[in-house]
DNA sequence: AGTAATAATCGAAACGTTTCGATTTAGTAT
DNA sequence: ATACTAAATCGAAACGTTTCGATTATTACT
């Protein structure tokens, strides 16, 4: 492998300057300066990750760590990410699973995006305090080190309830989460505080598991106590999915009609069923892409504040008024 | 930040006995070994992989380079890809976009699965040349540091249209990817083949790129041009699923009765449009992990042959008899 | 007990950069 | 021409590991 010291020697000079040349540094003369490169062209040179890294001590690549790469769902969101993240240098690593956390304490990164339960709040809070960079966007965290970019939850909780309770809708389940979800324990919460003011509601709450599986067993309760029309406010789309799938292939109550349906997070998927899903929309890319931004500030010892996501209800024919 | 320095002060040892302590070497006694691991754990280090890197001349990642992030497409590759990798200590970085052409040369990984057609044969070779080892999964490369693991797509395309003549369809578009794609290539060649062997067919192609707009595309022109019944074959699902939604949107003709529609990879969204949308299927985690097992095999200097992913019909109620 | 063989530990070089302080070269003013 | 200043280049140390060859400690054998 080529690497600076043969720049050097091919150029006639010392090895620091070349690196000076090869930083764009000012202190080396135009004309060396352009020999230098043009030598370190033809021989391809390239510089060494992990030699820079050593010395610099900071990689420029930051991670993202997800729970799994399934799904759809984070596809917008890398985009968004990616994008901001190439005019400012730096290069993104994707993680998800066991060897995520290796990344930080190992050094391979400078600092990370974090949207993935397997973390504990505990081990976050170290890596932070011994100095990385943190951007958390499924939860709240306090440390000058963590910044968080979180969705509204409670907005688009309440716009989806709002808008069942508008359609005349009295009957009511919402299908959570796993226990843990920062998001589903949000949602829940603003679906309790509407309800608690809206006495004459007949209100119940399945544990749905943020997946297909989990919306369906959901929607198997549902259809055994069925006695009179229903709305159902499924806190993430692809249980409402689940839901979905299994009352219209197993039983003879329609959606939109005997049982009324609202998602959350304006999957692909919900463009596609029939009727179409009414659900919560956000932009992904956006939030990829402020979360990015917020780690490179972080990075290069900007202040930066909390941010939020903003959301809006879309509306489907899988509600109908009562 | 601690590093092996601390602990071999803090356990009276060279540093260099730690070093042999913490890789396992039976040159080191049980006690100090013990001892050291204990230090070590206490001061909470974690080598440094910059350095471990340099040393080494290794960097224990590997690469996986993808087009974009978006679309479902890539969820379950990617889940093979780390769960063959998880266990065999090395980890994965996923990269899409400009920063992939950066990761080789530089060294930040040993070796590359590739699906990505923003790199070129002769940056491949080039690679290749220079060492490193690579998969790829969307070309044929014929180099002793390149192995392939690749669709069996002349299989697929030959499944497609004999489904499609059983049914006894004879008039028969084909809507194809972007010119430069290796699948639809494949694709498209084998469908010539066959519709050259049977002389009665009416036949035609229509350039999509892959993505909804083309099908949408193609199936204005094909609503158009519309006389009798049809059967498409999307070469991919993506176009299919955008085909249909131009079809059942914009026109009274019906999938499965006036279009007959069969599509190709079976992307989750194929169950989810009614009629269940035709197409073929193969296992998008089989194809990761294969791909990753060869790149490691191909890094510990073992010998490989070239796979194929094999693949199967999907029947679906977009086909009908005519 | 003394020596030979073996086991355990150590010191130092090397991996490929960056960067500080020192040195050489060129430039300017007298 | 000479001295002085500024500009350009250089040498060497440092980043944190791994690993070779050398050194020291231990064990086994006569």
């Amino acid at each position: 492998m080529v690497s600076i010291k043969d720049v050097a020697k091919k150029a006639g000079v010392s090895i620091s300057t070349v690196s000076y040349a090869l930083n764009g540094s000012d202190k080396v003369t135009d004309k060396t300066t352009a020999k230098i490169m043009a030598i370190a062209n033809e021989l391809n040179y390239v510089p060494n990750a992990a030699a820079r890294s050593l010395k610099r001590q900071q990689t420029r690549n930051v991670g993202i760590f997800l729970t799994d790469f399934g799904g759809n769902f984070y596809g917008d969101l890398l985009q968004g990410v990616k994008e901001d993240l190439k005019q400012k240098g730096y290069a993104l690593v994707v993680c998800s699973g066991t060897q995520s956390h290796r990344m930080l304490p190992e050094r391979m990164i400078d600092g990370a995006i974090i949207l993935d339960e397997t973390f504990s709040n505990e081990e976050l809070l170290k890596h932070a305090d011994r100095g990385h960079k943190l951007v958390v966007l499924d939860r709240e965290l306090n440390h000058p080190n963590i910044n968080q970019v979180l969705l509204d939850n409670k907005a688009g909780a309440a716009l989806a309830m709002e808008y069942l309770l508008e359609q005349g809708h009295d009957k009511i389940y919402a299908v959570s989460g796993p226990p843990g979800s920062y998001d589903s324990m949000r949602r829940l919460h603003a679906v309790r505080t509407i309800v608690e003011r809206n006495k004459h509601l007949e209100y119940s709450e399945i544990a749905g598991d943020f997946d297909k599986p989990g919306g369906e067993a959901a929607a198997k309760q549902i259809a055994e106590e069925y006695a009179r029309p229903v709305a159902v406010f499924c806190l993430n789309d692809e249980m409402a999915i689940g839901l979905y799938n299994y009352i219209t292939t197993n039983t003879s109550l329609v959606i939109g009609e005997h049982i009324h349906l609202v998602g959350f997070d304006n999957i692909e998927l919900t463009r596609y069923v029939q009727p179409r899903l009414a659900t919560i929309d956000y932009s992904m890319r956006k939030w990829g892409a402020l979360a990015s931004e917020q780690l490179l500030k972080m990075l290069s010892g900007e202040p930066v504040d909390h941010e939020r996501i903003y959301v809006s209800l879309v509306k489907g024919a899988s509600v109908n008024p009562l």
